[in-house]
DNA sequence: TTACTGTATATTGGATCCACAATGCAGAGC
DNA sequence: GCTCTGCATTGTGGATCCAATATACAGTAA
């Protein structure tokens, strides 16, 4: 046949639209922190019935990035500072990991890619664009490394801070930083050198922890979120 | 008031009584790997509609622990070798991590409730109750590691593997040897050994494995589970 | 016989409808 | 004025209904 062969059963539910939706506005904060979640809202906004809007609100539930109440409904899931420090902890160990188990296994083709999204991330400057391309880095450099569970969790880990962190890149010398490390963990990738990746891996994402946290403690009062409140039920 | 204080509002709805129930169906292998979920057939066994059954099946699907093909509805998701292989190298990891945490803050109360969990899995005979007081004895030691996103994650690579990890334990001398282990990790928390408590934690969790391994290759067909077949679609 | 087509059945995805809980407010009783 | 109760409104949790897809099978044409 001379028709392009698509796989029409992959075709996207409706659940999937809208869960793919929400979770795109969390994890880039365009919906902040406690914000309320209506099913007959957001029903209407896509157009469907509020099945696959709950759907959607119950995997969005599972991931973290949201918070039900019985009765009460659906709000945005916020972090407290202390949650955003664990997380990153929790990446840092893991990611060291995942580098260290993919630089021996890496592909030429992997690493001119990886130095591609080095270069973009660079380039770019467009603040909301920074926490996509960062992620491409990343996962780039983990792609071959076997351990797809280790990168889910990591994945999942990311998306709930994410929003948080990409805040602290927009301070004085912070982009600059990060293209800096980015650039030494690509050169110690194509180095082989997965001692070194590793460590600069954790302490990219670490630092990135530190500088947004004395960003918190400087300018408590610009913080659009509410990492720094405390729990607040 | 004399009359005792309960949360109302935190009664279990009827979708979190499915998702509890399935769940726990799944990862003590109850349910079969590759079992078919009939939403109808479920609703009717739990006195219900579809609609709490499904809400609990998506759940269920974001756990890992069940998997859905779009008009073919959801299945018991089982694991490949390779893919009990690398969360068990996770768990190692992370456990890891957290015993080693722990221990500088374990209470004298947390130690005595080890002790108890720790006896109790020694004394138990009857192997369906070995998950449980596994998960009890390591959960005691971790409570107060104060890194609950950790033991979270932990919690959830669990209960994916359990139901493959508990079979090797009726072998022969896996349980005396599982029961010494628990011991040298308890005795290492109380001498406040983080390093080694960490390592005997990693080696308990990899020791399992090797095991579960050794005797999927030398009885493949005592396999009640999918673990060793490829992936199968 | 064999390949193909149309239909019946089973089952999922989604829409609509209903019951009940939570909140806000107005009015009664003090 | 203050508190308490009852009602109206809003929104969620669950039930029922409908549409669309997948499978099985019978019937038909070559």
């Amino acid at each position: 046949m001379n028709i392009v062969k698509v796989d029409a059963s992959a075709a996207p539910s409706a659940a999937d639209v809208v869960f793919e939706s929400i979770r795109r506005a969390v994890i880039t904060g365009d919906l902040a922190d406690g914000h309320a979640l209506r099913q007959e809202e957001l029903a209407r906004h896509f157009n469907t019935s509020r099945i696959p809007v709950r759907e959607a609100l119950t995997r969005l539930e599972q991931h973290g990035l949201v918070q039900i109440k019985r009765h009460h409904g659906y709000t945005v899931a916020g972090l407290t500072r202390a949650q955003i420090e664990e997380i990153c902890r929790f990446r840092a160990l893991l990611e060291g990991e995942i580098v260290a188990r993919a630089v021996g296994r890496m592909s030429a083709t992997a690493l001119v890619q990886a130095k591609k999204c080095c270069e973009a991330f660079a380039k770019e400057r467009d603040p909301v664009r920074w926490g996509d391309l960062n992620r491409d880095f990343h996962y780039t450099l983990y792609q071959e490394s076997n351990m797809p569970y280790h990168v889910e969790a990591v994945y999942n880990a990311l998306e709930k801070t994410e929003r948080y962190l990409v805040d602290q890149l927009r301070m004085a010398h912070s982009m600059t930083r990060a293209r800096a490390e980015h650039k030494a963990i690509l050169e110690a990738c194509i180095a082989r050198d997965a001692k070194t990746a590793a460590r600069l891996t954790r302490e990219h994402i670490l630092g990135a922890y530190e500088r947004f946290a004395e960003y918190l403690d400087k300018h408590p009062e610009t913080s659009k979120t509410r990492a720094d409140a405390s729990a607040a039920n």
